[in-house]
RNA sequence: GCGGCUAUGGUGAAGUGGUUAACACACCGGAUUGUGGCUCCGGCAUGCAUGGGUUCGAGUCCCAUUAGUCGCCCCA
């Protein structure tokens, strides 16, 4: 039988690893809090339905990247391919936009899934933060919800950010938008790639977006969103703009800057790593508003925004930008044992410690001494606790300060409140 | 979904078709018979991703599969 390994895609986050995960989503939770966001958690799974109508029939996502499977049931089921659509549908089934305290304010971590083809910092499970803020067009909050990614990657120390912006307008911009594109690009259809044969049709403006044309000359020349959009969404844009400068985060405007999910109108953006060496995948996060998104999952006429950001491509970037998180694994104890009868009573002993908050281990691979003192050594343990036949005849312990070397000799029945002491100092 | 490159122990890696698969690190043991970080010595590949094929003979050549990786598409 040959080995099994994970699928394709999917990784194992082991010890020594998920110790940058945990520091990070706790960051990321911090962060929230501070800006009163409160935790969402959702189905991995939900009806395939939900991701056709909130996230778009004519995405690349839902035509192709989705994992859709029957269930024994025969109801078509799809693991999630991003958050905000479940995340709304919760909205909307549970009527939170009937709880006091509007804008809702949420966040969420956890897994995603796409099927696509895997390299680096593209999973086919992979983890996402994200955020929404439901029930507000206030561009103050558009303002807030990027002041908060953008913050998040600045307190884990990087640097080399872009955050990119744009406006996708409303309905009635986009409408117009849209048949001024089609009417610049017609008579170049042919020239162009067949994607964008393709998108002229479907959606016109992730032509724009295209890499293979973007040396056409009719690019050069095609109409901005931001000369389509009326009164109110510029002046919507201005507002967010404004906020922006006022905080003080800088920014670059891209009228290209698409998205690739249905929903997105308004405020658009993304934060990209400008780190060198971090690859050709350069998006770390992206987000937007989504005002009538509550609306098409059944929900009353509600605005949205939010962002997701993954933690696979934030820990890149950190490692592109060379920043060592804090993460100090050490061991407060180690017991160390000569002999059986010493052996059975340091079990207890490290029982009574961890009972008392120390944390505690000790060898069972019946280690010789030395041996036992280089795994401590190893663990980075601060105190080795030494048990062997001379201790245990006389009722005592031998504990050892590995940073110093400092050695004395405790009753045994005194020890735990010893370390206790010991620890609390610290 | 498409294209390039790669696939040898826990890790990094030698190996240009011919007996027993270098070396380094890590790990385990010993020197030091109850004490770590240094030094020295010794040990350490279900036999070279999997499955076929070529050959007197394959880790070394060919094909397929799988996986990784880089890029395209697109995105987080």
């Amino acid at each position: 039988m040959s080995n099994i390994k994970g699928p394709r895609g999917t990784q194992d986050i082991l010890p020594g690893e998920v110790e940058k995960w945990q520091y990070v989503e706790s960051v990321l939770a911090d962060i929230c809090h501070r800006y009163h966001y409160k935790e969402v958690r959702t189905p991995v799974f939900e009806h395939t339905e939900l991701f056709q109508r909130g996230v778009g029939d004519s995405t690349d996502i839902v035509q192709k990247e989705m994992y859709t499977f029957e269930d024994r049931g025969g109801r078509s089921i799809t693991l999630r391919p991003e958050g905000t659509a479940s995340v709304v549908r919760s909205f909307v089934q549970h009527k939170v936009y009937g709880y006091p305290n509007q804008p809702t304010k949420l966040f969420y971590f956890g897994p995603m899934f796409r099927y696509e083809r895997p390299q680096q910092g593209r999973m086919r499970q992979f983890v996402q933060f994200g955020i929404e803020a439901l029930g507000s067009d206030d561009p103050a909050i558009d303002a807030e919800v990027i002041a908060l990614a953008m913050n998040a990657y600045q307190e884990l120390g990087l640097t080399s950010l872009k955050l990119v912006l744009n406006s996708l307008g409303d309905l009635e911009s986009r409408k117009n938008h849209r048949e001024a594109l089609i009417a610049h690009f017609k008579p170049h259809k042919d020239e162009l790639c067949e994607d964008c044969q393709m998108r002229l049709e479907t959606n016109p403006m992730r032509v724009l977006d295209c890499k293979k044309d973007r040396e056409h000359p009719a690019m050069e020349t095609a109409p901005s969103i931001l000369d389509y959009l009326n009164k109110e969404s510029r002046e919507y844009f201005e507002t967010v703009k404004s906020v922006l400068d006022k905080m003080g985060i800088p920014y670059v405007i891209d009228p290209n800057l698409v998205r690739g999910l249905d929903y997105y109108n308004h405020t658009a953006f993304e934060i990209m790593s400008e780190a060198e060496g971090f690859g050709a995948i350069t998006t770390l996060s992206g987000g937007g508003r989504y005002n009538g998104l509550v609306e098409e999952v059944g929900g009353p006429e509600t605005a949205g925004i939010g962002f997701a950001l993954s933690i696979e491509r934030l820990l890149m970037a950190l490692d592109a930008e060379g920043i060592e998180l804090p993460i100090d694994e050490q061991l407060d104890c180690y017991v160390v044992t000569v002999g059986d009868e010493a052996k059975k009573e340091a079990a207890s002993i490290v029982y009574q410690l961890r009972q008392a908050g120390i944390q505690v281990d000790k060898d069972y691979a019946d280690k010789k001494m030395k041996a036992q003192f280089k795994a401590a050594d190893r663990l980075r343990a601060k105190y080795v606790l030494v048990l062997g036949e001379d201790e245990l005849q006389n009722n005592q312990i031998n504990l050892k300060n590995m940073d110093t070397g400092d050695q004395q000799t405790i009753k045994l029945e005194e020890i735990v409140e010893h370390m206790k002491k010991e620890f609390k100092e610290d």
